[in-house]
DNA sequence: TTTTGAGTTGTTCGA
DNA sequence: GTCGAACAACTCAAA
């Protein structure tokens, strides 16, 4: 009887995984694994909640694994000296894992290699960051023709792995896992294969689905239009591949030209996020600094009281500090707001990128390297396909535009509920006869905006042009 | 090699 | 209130 390892890493699913599928293919008894790497544990102290997330999703896995007849195998160790040792208690002859594109992960991996059978599979992303390529072979740093190229090598059907029915496994014995302590998170986002399944679901399904308005619905701070699969897809709750083909699918027989441009829009969203794992993966000095060297020379301010009202949701404009309010309760926040509240940092406070990029690392669930660096470059005006640094956000218009009855403010800033809806994005504008009547006092209650925009924006343009 | 067209998500100002 | 230009050139990708 032959035996393979299957090392799970962020790839917490049975169904289109192609490490498992091929470790099944290959041996009649499987060994699911996970390691606690010791090398991970700051990062893992540093991001409780998305911690917590992949404890909560690995328990999920190791019931669906019982149900099947297998179980999941924890150990704690460095993966050089874990695998091998796992391969004698087991007789297994060889491991599958799905490949992953950070420094860090393919270093690990190298010196796996160097001391056991290591077989690296696809399934992060749909297509491998080495086959999206210009014509002369080198690595785009533009979406938009990478887009293209991505588009174009899509086959009309991918191919796909169903969730094997039984496994067959070892005993043997397992470390514990990490206290699962407490987890606020989990009443927003429930780990697991199941329920990432059922959001895609009650994303794309039915007559009038939400992917059918997502072109413009995924823009508004106050209506649930985005799919919210982010946290999923980081830990590969959901595969690239379920999402793509169903985008595919829905292409297919979408009734109109608005509910085709919506799922589009869709997946062009999945495309970037495969984009910036190729830009990682091609350039990963840019995970570490300014994609662009000449924004090196930028004089950032670093206002550590301003950083804090960041962070803490305190700075006066109620947009920025909802969302930032959401991202502390919850681990996740909308990409509209994302945009906003990174431009503020950037633009507003004129604090490095790296810091916001660092704060993102510990609260998101989907804290992902090559996704939170592109996002923060780009909003930076830093990155490989940046936005133009010119290209301000103007927090009190875009508040108005994505959140025009200040819903989502109210949601996540309870002292402005009373707070009129035409002014609701302007609190500091409220007259002291209209701030007792919406019980609440400015400076007191809400802080006056910690930066006069139009001030702020002059600087920032002064700023970026300085490097020039 | 040179040329050409294009590039996620915006805001402000002045006519 | 509406509309177009300016912001600022620069780099990328492909023909």
């Amino acid at each position: 009887m032959k035996t393979a390892i299957w090392w799970i890493r962020r790839d917490l699913r049975l169904t289109d995984n192609q490490a498992l599928y091929s470790a099944n293919a290959f041996a009649d008894s499987i060994l699911p694994v996970f390691i606690l790497d010791p090398r991970l544990k700051s990062s893992f102290e540093a991001a409780p909640k998305r911690a917590a997330f992949l404890v909560a999703g690995l328990r999920n896995l190791d019931a669906m694994l019982k149900k099947r007849g297998s179980s999941l195998v924890v150990r704690a160790g460095l993966p050089e000296e874990v695998l091998p040792q796992l391969m004698l208690e087991s007789g297994a002859e060889a491991i599958f894992a799905e490949e992953d594109f950070t420094p860090f992960a393919r270093r690990r991996d190298a010196a796996v290699s160097a001391r056991a059978p290591l077989t690296l599979t696809g399934g992060l992303t749909v297509h491998h960051p080495q086959t999206i390529l210009k014509k002369d072979g080198t690595p785009y740093t533009v979406f938009t023709p990478f887009s293209k190229r991505w588009r174009a090598n899509l086959p009309a059907r991918l191919p796909r792995n169903p969730a094997p029915e039984t496994l067959r496994t070892p005993t043997l014995p397992s470390d514990p896992l990490p206290p699962s302590s407490e987890n606020p998170s989990a009443d927003f986002f429930p780990a697991g294969e199941a329920e990432a399944r059922r959001r895609l679901r009650a994303f794309i399904s039915g007559n009038s689905p939400p992917v059918f308005r997502y072109h413009t619905d995924r823009d508004r701070l106050d209506i649930a239009g985005t799919s919210a699969l982010s946290p999923y897809f980081r830990f590969g709750m959901l595969s690239a591949i379920e999402a793509v083909s169903a985008a595919q699918a829905l292409l297919a027989v979408a009734p109109d030209a608005a509910a085709e441009k919506g799922v589009s829009t869709w997946l062009n969203e999945l495309i970037w996020r495969e984009f910036y794992h190729a830009v990682g993966f091609h350039f990963p000095h840019a995970l570490s600094g300014n994609f662009r060297q000449q924004y090196d020379a930028v004089q950032w301010e670093n206002d550590l009281i301003k950083f804090e009202a960041w962070k803490q949701g305190q700075t006066g404009y109620p947009v920025v500090d909802a969302a930032m309010r959401q991202l502390k309760a919850t681990g996740w926040m909308h990409n509209r707001a994302r945009m906003i509240v990174a431009s503020f940092l950037v633009k507003d406070l004129h604090i490095d990128w790296r810091w916001g990029e660092d704060w993102f690392w510990q609260c998101l669930l989907d804290g992902d390297r090559a996704a939170n660096n592109g996002g923060w470059q780009w909003a930076a005006g830093t990155g490989t396909d940046a936005a133009p640094y010119f290209r301000v956000f103007n927090p009190v218009t875009q508040g108005k535009k994505f959140d025009p009855h200040g819903q989502f403010v109210r949601q996540w800033l309870p002292e402005l509920a009373h707070v009129p809806e035409k002014i609701i994005h302007t609190p500091w504008k409220l007259s002291p006869n209209e701030q007792k009547r919406a019980g609440l006092f400015i400076g007191t209650d809400y802080p006056s905006p910690i930066v006069d925009h139009a001030i702020a924006r002059q600087r920032t343009l002064a700023m970026f042009r300085a490097t020039r």
